[in-house]
DNA sequence: GGTTATTTTTAGATTAGTCTAAAAATATAT
DNA sequence: ATATATTTTTAGACTAATCTAAAAATAACC
């Protein structure tokens, strides 16, 4: 049984999460502290606590990993406010730039039917509205060799393997460009002017693709 | 401007609100500390505060009420509340009965435009499931003389003015029994075993109406 | 490898929200 | 109306989460 988890652990936990995801080594108490916006030592008081808990690898001075646990806490958290932004987006209407900081709120209602329910009124999104995989209920990630087109970068290369958005006028968009399933894409040039994105299809056309059509469709990388 | 306003704080305006809501008197500091499960002391802590920031009326030793403020925090809480509950029970497929706690954690949830949003994705409801008012972003409830028939006490008498569920069964039960809009209903008695309810019918027929249906049934009361 | 710089931890305080136990104010009852 | 009961407040203490300032550990540099 997990022990009661304050808003603010599980805000560090997901801090802690997301900093050794990223960087692929333990967590720093500055770095925490800085994702945190507080101060060092208010870091090494909560690293204790957790670590009194079981939720963090920690000795001191040596940086901290989640354990089993912390992990767990973690990826819920990171289900939770990716199903709420999906939420937000499909069926209130908010802009995708606009649901973070609800979906922060969001995440820590504690009621796992409710998140299964959610899941479900969604129809079981596999990827939030930012492209970003949702975890399953066993806090298992699609992994996703795919990435939205707009990360990519000049001069990568990939194959079109899916889309964000289905809508009709969207697909009937792609497809009247060649954007079809399995096309080669090669970014030959990113505008941050309008975030457009310019494109050489199948080795013959060129394209300018805005923000919009470039982050709703996911390629697998093929570069090197 | 409104001062920043702790979940913990918004609970105990809440309370304040039902206490004196159901009593139409202040607060006494007992009642408050019973309803929030907390010590008498704890409440006259929270009493000083609140006070501080205008949000109650406060006189030692002579019970509290709302203030102007105080009053459009509780109100919002109510309004949030409700359409969390109308959401859970209408789009996530609850049932009516087991939203509460989940209403409890999603109502304190800042942000003024998710909740109109929330609302207008529902269509604007006036009444939760269970049948209490929606108040409008303004704080105004839609004042009901409609109550549901479960409500009733013995002896009074009202016509019946609207449904809560409006599911084909429910529907074809009603009209099978002659509780048509318009139809005259008195209390004979309610049983607290299964909490039915007897009733008599345009002073005619007698009929026993079982805890579902007295609940999802709206009468004007109309008893002198 | 010794000196400097950075990172991390300790020490000591603060605030919100809670408690128990005791004192003070108010209400009730005969 | 005086004694008793109830309600409310004060006093003092605790926990979680935070802070600043200073000390200790680790890392970096020539």
């Amino acid at each position: 049984m997990l022990p009661n988890i304050s808003q603010t652990e599980e805000n560090y936990l997901k801090a802690i999460f997301n900093i050794c995801e990223k960087a692929d080594k333990p967590a720093g108490t500055n770095d925490i502290s800085n994702a945190m916006q507080t101060s060092a030592a208010s870091v090494t008081d909560m690293l204790k606590r957790l670590a009194e808990k079981k939720l963090i690898n920690y000795e001191k001075y040596k940086g901290v990993t989640l354990t089993e646990g912390g992990n767990r806490v973690a990826t819920q958290l990171i289900r939770k406010h990716r199903l709420w932004e999906t939420f937000l987006v499909e069926k209130l209407q908010f802009s995708w730039d606009k649901v973070h900081d609800i979906a922060e709120q969001l995440e820590h209602i504690k009621a796992s039917e409710l998140v299964e329910k959610l899941d479900d009124f969604l129809g079981n999104p596999k990827f939030d509205p930012h492209g970003d995989p949702i975890p399953d209920a066993d806090g298992k990630f699609t992994y996703r060799k795919q990435i939205q087109l707009s990360d990519a970068e000049v001069g990568e290369w990939g194959v079109v393997v899916g889309v964000q958005e289905d809508s009709e006028k969207f697909l009937q968009y792609l497809d009247k460009q060649g954007l079809v399933l399995g096309a080669r894409v090669k970014i030959i040039e990113k505008f941050s002017y309008d975030e457009s994105i310019q494109v050489i299809l199948n080795d013959k056309k060129e394209l300018v693709l805005s923000d919009k059509v470039s982050r709703n469709l996911f390629i697998q990388r093929k570069n090197n």
